[in-house]
DNA sequence: GGTTTACTTGAACGATCGTTCAAGCGATAA
DNA sequence: TTATCGCTTGAACGATCGTTCAAGTAAACC
């Protein structure tokens, strides 16, 4: 075992990252992972099967960055916090406003059956995230005690997603702090009825 | 000339629009547009050209459809429903949910120069249709005088581009125009002040 | 009528794509 | 020692990619 897999998947998901599946090729993998194609494919099967480790990988880091902000003294400071440090990073790590698996939704169709069960179950998990968020902001007395904890949690994922394909193309870090604080206070504002 | 220009870019866009730039493959455009490749250059040069004038006639036709909106006699109530329409058509139209431009700002880096300044100014296009609607609200009244144009305009499009990608994937129409109801609740609501 | 121009055809080009495979390496187990 | 196994190498495969080009067509202009 010449390559050590934890550090091969972190190389893999910066590359993935930056690329997106389909535009990240094989020889660019190869060089990003120093490894020759038959290493590669005796490990991960094939760029897909790669991809979808990536895509966990990335999931549980995130995942894990959630359940900080759920076990913060103050949730609510450290869910803007986390908005903060996710989008307004330096230059040079300016892909990483953008989500990967929001990134990878946009070429969903051609990526293959596995990675993309992945893709959605991903999603899934993070949105539990952020409802527990919710929660912990509720049981700390953050956020009213009627707040609609699924329908918020929803509502709080989609901002982070709107925000990041925002920030992408931002200069301006002041403009995208300001989204944030309209964030916060549209979180503790008032949420739609069902009478429809 | 055989074939007919807005119809070639009509089913160029929705090609493009469903499958991305990277994706729709020069046989595919071949086989959408029934025209052989030598046609294709000799009009549009390359793929990125054709690419180009589809994101052109789609930021057109999204800008007509914001103007209709500020000319409305309730600008808020067709804000609402331009939303609607948008986010809950029928599942053959799914496609059309994600945003051409965003999803295209996802794939930004494998598109030439050419096309990619064409995104990045339709962008800005439809901000500024955005914050007309805004002032079209305002001067109605259904919206504070105070409320800050230039960033509810940036908010409303962020707004957007966040529910467009959470549609995508939702099935429960129920649920998106939950979503919309609370971005209406939120544009009426507070905005950060400046102190920052 | 002759020339030009814009458009059309379809075979073909070189480059790149994801992937395969024979061959070899080093550690482990019998 | 021999056999087995997971991992490694690098050349090579067939498929597909965007694009080119010689040749032809039809309308427009002189």
């Amino acid at each position: 075992m010449k390559y050590d897999h934890d550090e091969i998947i972190e190389k893999a998901t910066t590359l993935f990252w930056q690329r997106g599946f389909q535009a990240a090729g094989m020889r660019d993998i190869q060089q990003a992972l120093d490894m020759r194609p038959g290493s590669i494919y005796a490990r991960f099967q094939s760029k897909e099967g790669l991809f979808k480790l990536v895509v966990e990988h990335y999931a549980d880091n995130s995942a894990k960055r959630l359940k900080q902000v759920t076990e913060a003294q103050s949730p609510l400071d450290a869910l803007y916090h986390f908005f903060e440090t996710a989008l307004t990073g330096p230059d040079e790590q300016r892909y990483m406003r953008q989500c990967l698996l929001v990134k990878s939704i946009a070429e969903l169709e051609l990526i293959g059956d596995i990675a993309k069960k992945a893709i959605l179950e991903s999603m899934q998990t993070l949105k539990a995230g952020f409802r527990n968020i919710i929660e912990a902001c509720i049981e700390k007395g953050e956020l009213p005690e009627h707040t609609p904890t699924s329908t918020a949690a929803e509502w709080l994922q989609n901002q982070f997603v709107g925000l990041r394909a925002f920030a992408l193309l931002q200069d301006d870090n002041q403009t995208t702090i300001k989204m944030i604080d309209k964030v916060i206070i549209d979180l503790k504002g008032q949420w739609p009825q069902k009478t429809h």
